[in-house]
DNA sequence: ATTGTTTCTATTTTCGAAATTTATTGCAAA
DNA sequence: TTTGCAATAAATTTCGAAAATAGAAACAAT
């Protein structure tokens, strides 16, 4: 059995860790669409284990929030709405401002240099998107780079549970933003420039700044937002 | 089979169900001991099923980090440290803030009836306890007003999942204060007068007061946060 | 006494099939 | 055509036992 590592770092030797691995990964990057049934007993071929196995892994990712769980009606994927992605853009900037404020607080080189290194990275790919026709190859890369950024952004707020709350908050945030503006996140220079500013003043200190560039950058078409109804049903 | 009624409102059927919420209650209720194992092919005579099912409603609690989950090496309770205490207080104030400034703009009638009913009827059973000897037979239920009041206060931010994400971290925050504090959160006198000065600012609609209001209560022996160490044991 | 190896026991993980429940289809009645 | 019921199919839940792993105990060697 091959070793992988799992969300939180450790190492998983177990079946059913893996298939939860995978399964994570396959929901954030819209492996199966929103709504739709997952049923262990198909997906065990493409995971090639058990159904058991895949439906604690998919049980565990209930607990997260990640996929769907009701009970005598199996599994399904999450159904974002116009919503349910404001309430996790609202929640992820809660505590992406929150760690950001305790960082800067504790003002710490270390957490200086890594957040520099990790905007270096971010920036590094970005300059290469802008002159690139298809973005496609650099959606997972990017993602990817834009994932550690924010979290070495409060990285030094001391509380683990608060960088553990924030990082599942942000995936799941990920999902909904995909499926709700249609894009993975990347605007060319705009973002370039906001990932820019958030860093200065972050250096600078200044929180105040720094909390309202996060906010800025986050809360993308802000003045749609009270404007364009959500798609309207439900009684 | 008997129909139990879970977390999230919906109706149970499944024995794993009824396992998950019994589970769930004993945590909270400190049913176990911090650290201990929590072992499957044992708790299954306690609930009377199968290894199998407790398996799997233990995977549910540990998504919800109720239970601590370590692959190859199974279950056991929460391991509660001052840290871990501090962290989750944090948050939670910081939820309960958001949802109560929220609530406050939203200003609903509604919602300050149903604020002032919660209180009411903690007040009363409060009011009880102050003449009372003995606690022990007032925990449960001061326990569940404490949850339905601090709810009440928050119901009208409009976000289901800060809701949702406030109740978990409150009873996270429970066990761990109970644990760390060595009470479970009614102090007399000085609680009754919070939670007034609490609902007072709410209706007054004074959000920095009520905020302040807040942090107060849920911030109990602030000066001795970096001053009193951790009950010094283990190794 | 300490270290390292082997043996044994307890626990966890995995599997497959039976039991239960839900969803679908086909058919008859209004 | 619609509605209600029965039969069928599909999916979920539960069970029990086999396989794999970790932890403890006993033992030997330095």
């Amino acid at each position: 059995m091959s070793k992988h590592t799992n969300f939180s770092g450790a190492t998983t030797h177990t079946s059913a860790g893996v298939a939860y691995e995978r399964l994570r990964d396959g929901l954030i990057w819209g492996r199966w669409k929103a709504g739709e049934k997952l049923k262990p007993q198909h997906l065990k071929d493409l995971f090639s284990t058990t159904s058991g196995v895949l439906r604690e892994a998919l049980i565990r990712l209930a607990g997260e929030s990640f996929v769907i769980f009701e009970e005598q009606r199996g599994f399904s994927t999450l159904n974002p709405t116009r919503e349910s992605f404001l309430e996790l853009r609202s929640l992820r900037i809660l505590l992406e401002k929150e760690g950001l404020t305790l960082s800067i607080q504790q003002g710490n080189l270390d957490w200086e240099s890594n957040l520099v290194a990790a905007h270096g990275q971010l920036q590094l790919i970005e300059r290469k998107m802008l002159n690139a026709t298809d973005l496609s190859d650099f959606i997972r890369t990017w993602s990817r780079y834009d994932a550690q950024f924010h979290a070495a952004l409060i990285a030094n707020c001391r509380s683990d549970l608060l960088k553990k709350e924030h990082r599942r908050i942000y995936d799941l945030y990920r999902i909904h933003a995909i499926a709700e503006l249609g894009t993975f996140g990347f605007r060319g220079k705009t973002t370039m420039d906001e990932h820019q500013a958030i860093v200065d003043s972050a250096l600078e200190r200044d929180t105040d700044a720094c909390i309202k560039a996060v906010d800025q950058h986050v809360t993308i078409y802000r003045d749609q937002d009270n404007v364009k109804p959500p798609t309207s049903q439900s009684g």
